[in-house]
DNA sequence: CTGAAAGCGCTTACAG
DNA sequence: CTGAAAGCGCTTACAG
């Protein structure tokens, strides 16, 4: 067991508090025992026991904010189980969260659903939203204020948040190539149907898997790459519009919602056998589709452990007063076929 | 907040002390407070706060013994990060691991090294063994005293263990199966190498493997299994020689030690290109070995995570004293290839 | 069978 | 600028 505060105090010949204030830079010491104590902090090496700060912070519990543009996108449900998980570990160190649900991605919507978490006073906020000026400005006054900021699974520039835990897009994307290098049926024709091309992250997917696919000498050709607007209907709409535009087609590649309408058109077209198709993240929908072997793997990010380690950090956080070590926690990419998933 | 022992002390007219003993049941209270102070602890939702235990619990702390056969066997470096991960995150709620580690699977090896870590009052057991009487009777012998013993990456039968953590073998099997299928050429001629027919999850690897491969119809022979005994240099030589016999050979199922040596065969007789081979884990020559394209995709399982959970499940039960949930805490089937590895 | 007190390590008013 | 005390929730001797 480390140094603990009394044996600085009785080492120091002063008071617990005393040390305490030294420790927490909370002022008020005079210059000579400041410098006593914070030598005996680094030669008896003591480090904050984290079972006494939690019991003692007990006193102030802590409201975590977390905003979700969930409502409508089962993608996030695994996410939200993770918040979840993280509050029932930490319930007992006087931790709760306040899940705002928003549906879509109106930045309005947003700057209202984050600012209706900072009126029911949380102390700390992990937001999924669009990365916008307007919200940008929003996000950096309420940083201002003291309140830590994490972004998941999308992240935000031009802001001050503590980091960003989520998917890494670029390698997602290079991974997809990967695979479709294992099965290749060359030469490739590829539809690529992406969510929207102003979202950052499936450009990532859309540039890590064409960049690999040139790296490979994989023989290929992009036939079109056409947005979803992460719709099923529109996924659907104009998936079997390009496909019977271009006949030669032999691989879907899929990078973000609307898997379902698009699968659908497919499979209305009888085209399932002779197409790859290649998705991302494990939604239902998207599993079943695995499972009936008409999606060949899907590209995952895991998304429980984004829910459950923002949380953490953000605790973490709140205790040390330290910031987390890395700007960026990626997630694994986890690639599941019919047999793991 | 729930309720605390003080306010069931409160609401029942007596000190703390008897609720403390009739929360954990030691006993010497009468029927009738006992009974009271039952009802109170249901109808008031009491739950003990682990930050309360904690604190108190770090007069006397808990020291986890770890047993592994990790000595030349890179596959449990990582097992080991996560214990020390584990040990880290709760070593300021005073439990410290202590490693045994052992070379090769020798019972009588084992055994003396499990002993060793009793001797140094060690009050919980991690240990990944073989599965035989003479450890079986020896693990059951100290868990009689009360210490709980956990397997880690190898199940034990015939014992009162914990829990298992560890690999789900049959479905890396079935996954390895699947990504064949993805990638196949058939007719299929593959020569399995396995660590050792007497390895439980080496043979539910195969199983696993031939079974899926039946049930989706994939045209496929076995030219032989060969053992490799977790030996590079036997994978060598008993590789190069099945090469050799079996001129057909198209896929190289290896389900354990000895990647290096199999491949450097394959390599040798300039048969990789026309070979699709297959391993389990992410050591440092595996890796190389997939970065280099010639082995197609490896199916990991988490070590961190093993080592990591293992600990946490141990501490917790330590702390509640309630058993896990669980039986058996399998780790994630992993596919990696060149891009996500 | 039951209670009062001290303690785990840290923080927070409050008094001086 | 500094100290003494009380408290977070639980457990552990000890006294009766």
């Amino acid at each position: 067991m480390a140094a603990t505060i009394k044996a600085i105090a009785t080492a120091a010949g002063v008071s617990r508090g005393t040390v305490d204030r030294v420790i927490n830079g909370r002022g008020g010491v005079s210059p000579e025992i400041e410098q006593k104590i914070k030598k005996l902090i680094v030669d008896m090496n003591y480090t904050p026991n984290r079972a006494g700060k939690v019991l003692a912070g007990l006193k102030k519990p802590m409201k975590i904010g977390c905003m979700l543009p969930s409502i409508d996108n089962p993608f996030f449900y695994d996410v939200i189980l993770g918040l979840k998980q993280s509050e029932r570990e930490l319930s007992d160190f006087g931790v709760s969260i306040e899940i705002a649900q928003v549906k879509g991605f109106d930045p309005n919507d947003h700057i209202r659903a984050i600012k209706e978490l900072i009126a029911k006073n949380v102390s700390a906020l992990c937001v999924s939203t669009v990365d916008v000026p307007a919200v940008q400005n929003v996000l950096n006054a309420i940083i201002q204020k003291g309140i830590p900021v994490i972004s998941i699974n999308s992240d935000l520039s031009h802001t001050n948040r503590l980091c960003y835990v989520g998917c890494n897009y670029a390698e997602s994307g290079k991974t997809a190539a990967g695979i479709l290098n294992l099965i290749r049926k060359e030469p490739l024709e590829v539809l690529i149907i992406t969510g929207s091309l102003n979202m950052q992250g499936h450009n990532q997917r859309i540039n890590g898997f064409i960049k690999t696919l040139q790296d490979k000498g994989i023989k290929h050709h992009i036939a079109e790459v056409i947005e979803s607007m992460d719709d099923d209907h529109t996924a659907y709409t104009r998936t079997l519009c390009a496909l019977k535009k271009y006949d030669r087609v032999n691989c879907l590649y899929i990078t973000a919602a609307g898997v379902a309408g698009a699968c659908r058109a497919v499979e209305e077209q009888n085209l399932q056998d002779q197409m790859t198709i290649l998705t991302f993240d494990d939604v239902p929908a998207t599993r079943e589709l695995v499972l009936k072997n008409v999606i060949a793997a899907t590209i995952c990010q895991e998304p429980f452990k984004q829910g459950y380690e923002s949380i953490k950090i953000l605790y973490d956080y709140f205790v040390n007063g330290a910031a987390p070590k890395k700007t960026h926690y990626f997630t694994d990419t986890v690639i599941k076929i019919k047999e793991n998933i």
